[in-house]
RNA sequence: GGGUUCGUAGCUCAGUUGGUUAGAGCGUUCGCUUGACAUGCGAGAGGUCACAGGUUCGAGUCCUGUCGAGCCCACCA
């Protein structure tokens, strides 16, 4: 044995001689109890990073754990195509190189992005295994595997046949970079800089006695979208304008006559008290519009260039509309006044363009349409008979059949439930799923999809028919035409596929494996994901498997630097886990993610918080060797410890009974999810209780050679590596391996009773 | 605007249902080239637990308010 522990000598062999010997390999017996935990599948689009070294080490010492107390435990690996962000990575990566995704067109851009993404998938399962995670690899699911694709269309398939997946026109957040739309989660807000416009609207009759024209002034961030709207809105209560509702304002530039309408949603506070209304264009003028039966007119088109309602604007870049306008305003004096004002505006998630609120033909999936339950467990279970998607989601966190962990963010997640909106699932990629969806003729695609497609827009014409089937169907149910029907181009949201991925991952509906792990125990994950995905995931589970997919949710913090601060490239303070890991060795790193985390909140690490667990493994090494050298160096017979065993001191019996304190408390924190004092407890016990005090006192008894006092070392060290084990597996393997003592791999060991 | 978390040693954080003298890691001071380990050992300094009230025999922990920081959500034209 080495003076040092150098981990880089022996994490790869360590891991090999366990996947040699199978140990992660799950087995479906059935006198045992199944545990599971299907992984969240990480983008397979770049390396790991710190983020992913976390929740891979959380689930490993679940895994870990549980299995060593004798469950049967499946850690199931698995990997997403991560539809639009793998899209933009690789459309980035094609821009470098001067090309975009139509150079390519879509068969050669779908194959060149699969190479892309299974080659990173390779990469990323070498790294789950640098950092010890105990997954059962022959198991290994990918989103886009064959059976696991079918699933995904035949689900949809069902919502569209219980009457849950509509296509409608909507209003839809629209990326003109991406060129697709978004759903309501995949848009983030930044404040932007940005300008308040005071434009006079004039009114179409001019003043009685004076014969003067007469304006309403309305306070505009986005004066290029004037040219779309189809009314003037004041607040009802509003005494300055009581008077002109019902009149008429006569548009600027486009001349188009429009109403004056009262609704409380207009601030009189706010501007002047006027708003214009765009229900092509902005989200709350849209309910407006709703409401009031407007006309919907737009004027930016999908590449963001204004169209023909827009005059003599048209083609132009909205950017470069809205100067234009300012300057024309301002030449009729319709401009009464600019001033600098800070607004919140969406952005696209992925690639960070300004989101335009578009109007559009879209598949959407109804949250709030009930529907009968016809199973009678899924009625015990949600205690209703009727009960609508975002009910699916809600009652059985209501219910406590699902526990979120920490408990404050079931509240979150409630009020999140209940106000969830229609979910749009399509999109205008050509990365993931396509829908199971086809039309008899070019005539039932919408008027993007032909504009987006001209070469799908020139086929044959037929009657529009919409039919949703997984196979492509022979001819058209309703003309019966065979030459017409085409695919509806466009592909599901990623989050549709990976809400499905608990039950789907395992082989729903008729695997084995399905059959004995489902539903999971535990979904680990990060609370930021909580709205988009695991709210997802209980629903369409529950939808389609009548059971919850897991009855814990236990979510992880996000990992900050050492200063508290939140990492990223521009302030350079990312911490590379596998650079971590060359350095200073895999188990350093998981300890210093685990300790002195607590759940649902952030935790951070940097680079001396590592450095000192690298020291403890040392430690833990050298205890090790310490023991190892005093066995070798007696000729005696040493004793196996037994409670019995003659000759035992009091300081003997002092640190047993401190061992067999911490093996119940630990057991109790990792079974409670406190993985940080379960970890805090192990290293105090190691270090400071059994290395500083008791074998620092047992020296002298050596000299005497007094067998008893190894029999109580090797005794209590060989346990304290088992309660080690799932935190720092490869040290704690290594060292057991060179123990005569130690029998069989320790990741295959029994855990400790007390 | 609503929700939520946090404020504890120089720094980063624990402190589980209220219960002795408030803990850890790192840093720091002093002393140790100790045959397991200097990635180490021994000894020490360092806290009005943000502030102000309240409940209680007892509050870092519970309640109210104030100040400060962060995060999430929302229809900021």
């Amino acid at each position: 044995m080495n003076k040092r522990y150098q981990p880089q000598a022996f994490e790869q062999d360590i891991y090999n001689l366990w996947e040699k010997n199978k140990v992660f390999t799950a087995i479906k017996d059935k006198k045992k109890q199944p545990f599971c935990i299907v992984m969240p599948p990480p983008n397979a689009n770049a390396p790991l990073h710190i983020g992913h070294a976390m929740f891979l080490t959380v689930e490993d010492i679940l895994a870990r754990f549980q299995r060593m107390k004798g469950l049967s435990v499946l850690l199931l690996p698995g990997a997403d195509h991560a539809g639009i962000l793998t899209q933009v990575v690789f459309e980035k990566k094609l821009a470098k190189e001067g090309k975009t995704r139509f150079d390519l067109g879509r068969k050669k851009f779908f194959k060149e992005c699969l190479c892309f993404t299974l080659k990173n998938k390779e990469i990323m399962y070498d790294q789950f295994k640098k950092l010890g995670t105990s997954c059962d690899w022959t198991r290994e699911k990918f989103t886009l595997d064959k059976d696991v694709s079918k699933q995904v269309l035949l689900t949809f398939i069902k919502l569209y046949k219980e009457g849950l997946a509509y296509r409608g026109t909507r209003l839809i957040n629209w990326c003109p970079r991406c060129m697709t739309a978004l759903s309501d989660l995949e848009v983030e807000y930044k404040e932007i800089k940005s300008k308040l416009w005071y434009i006079k609207y004039p009114l179409k009759d001019k003043a009685q006695i004076t014969g003067q024209q007469r304006f309403l002034v309305v306070a505009t961030t986005r004066p290029e979208t004037m040219m779309g709207d189809t009314a003037v809105a004041v607040n009802p209560e509003d005494t300055r304008y009581q008077k002109f509702i019902g009149q008429t304002i006569k548009l600027p530039i486009v001349k188009r006559e429009i109403p004056v309408i009262a609704d409380n949603y207009v601030d009189p506070e706010f501007g002047t008290g006027v708003v214009k209304v765009t229900p092509a264009h902005d989200s709350d003028d849209w309910k407006v519009g709703e409401k009031h039966q407007l006309k919907v007119i737009s004027v930016i088109d999908f590449n963001n260039r204004m169209n023909k309602n827009a005059g003599s604007y048209i083609g132009l870049k909205a950017n470069d509309a809205r100067a234009k306008i300012i300057e024309y305003l301002n030449r009729k004096n319709l401009l009464i006044k600019e001033r600098a004002y800070l607004h919140s505006v969406g952005h696209c998630e992925r690639c960070k363009t300004i989101i335009e609120p578009m109007v559009s033909r879209q598949w959407f999936i109804s949250t709030t349409k009930k529907i009968n339950i016809k199973t009678k467990d899924l009625k015990n279970l949600l205690k209703t008979d009727k009960a609508a998607l975002k009910e699916f989601g809600s009652l059985p966190v209501k219910n406590k059949l699902v526990k979120i962990l920490p408990k404050r963010f079931k509240k979150n997640y409630l009020d999140w439930m209940n106000n969830l909106h229609d979910w749009c699932v399509s999109r205008q990629l050509w990365w993931g799923h396509r829908l199971p969806i086809w039309y008899c003729g070019s005539n039932g695609l919408s008027s993007l999809q032909k504009q987006m497609n001209p070469k799908l827009a020139q086929k044959k014409q037929g009657c529009g028919h919409t039919m949703v089937t997984i196979n492509k169907p022979k001819k058209c149910d309703k003309c019966g035409k065979k030459t017409t029907i085409i695919q509806d181009p466009d592909t599901f949201d990623t989050w549709f596929s990976s809400g499905q991925w608990a039950h789907n991952a395992l082989g729903y509906p008729n695997g084995s494996d399905y059959k004995y792990w489902y539903p999971t125990s535990v979904m680990e994950t990060g609370y930021e994901i909580l709205p988009i995905w695991v709210a997802k995931m209980i629903m369409l589970s529950l939808f389609q498997t009548k059971m919850p997919p897991f009855h814990t949710v236990y979510l992880h913090g996000l990992v900050r630097d050492a200063f508290g601060e939140k990492m990223s490239k521009s302030k350079g303070n990312v911490v590379d886990p596998l650079k971590v890991i060359s350095q200073h060795g895999a188990d350093a790193l998981r300890m210093a993610l685990i300790v002195g985390a607590s759940p649902g909140n952030d935790v951070s690490v940097g680079d001396d918080k590592i450095k000192g667990y690298r020291n403890f493994a040392n430690k833990v090494w050298n205890i090790g060797r310490f023991i190892f050298l005093n066995l070798e160096k007696t000729n005696k017979k040493i004793p196996l410890y037994h409670p019995t065993l003659k000759g035992l001191k009091k300081e003997d019996k002092s640190i047993i009974g401190g061992l067999e304190k911490i093996i119940s408390k630990i057991t109790e924190h990792l079974e409670n999810y406190k993985f940080s004092l379960a970890g805090e407890l192990i290293y105090q016990f190691l270090w400071h209780e059994f290395a500083d005090k008791y074998l620092e006192a047992s020296k002298k008894r050596l000299e005497e050679k007094d067998p008893v006092v190894l029999a109580v070392l090797t005794h209590v060290y060989l346990t304290s590596l088992k309660l080690l084990h799932p935190f720092m597996p490869f040290v704690t393997e290594t060292i057991w391996q060179q123990f005569p003592q130690a029998k069989g791999l320790l990741a295959s060991s029994f855990w400790p009773k007390k």
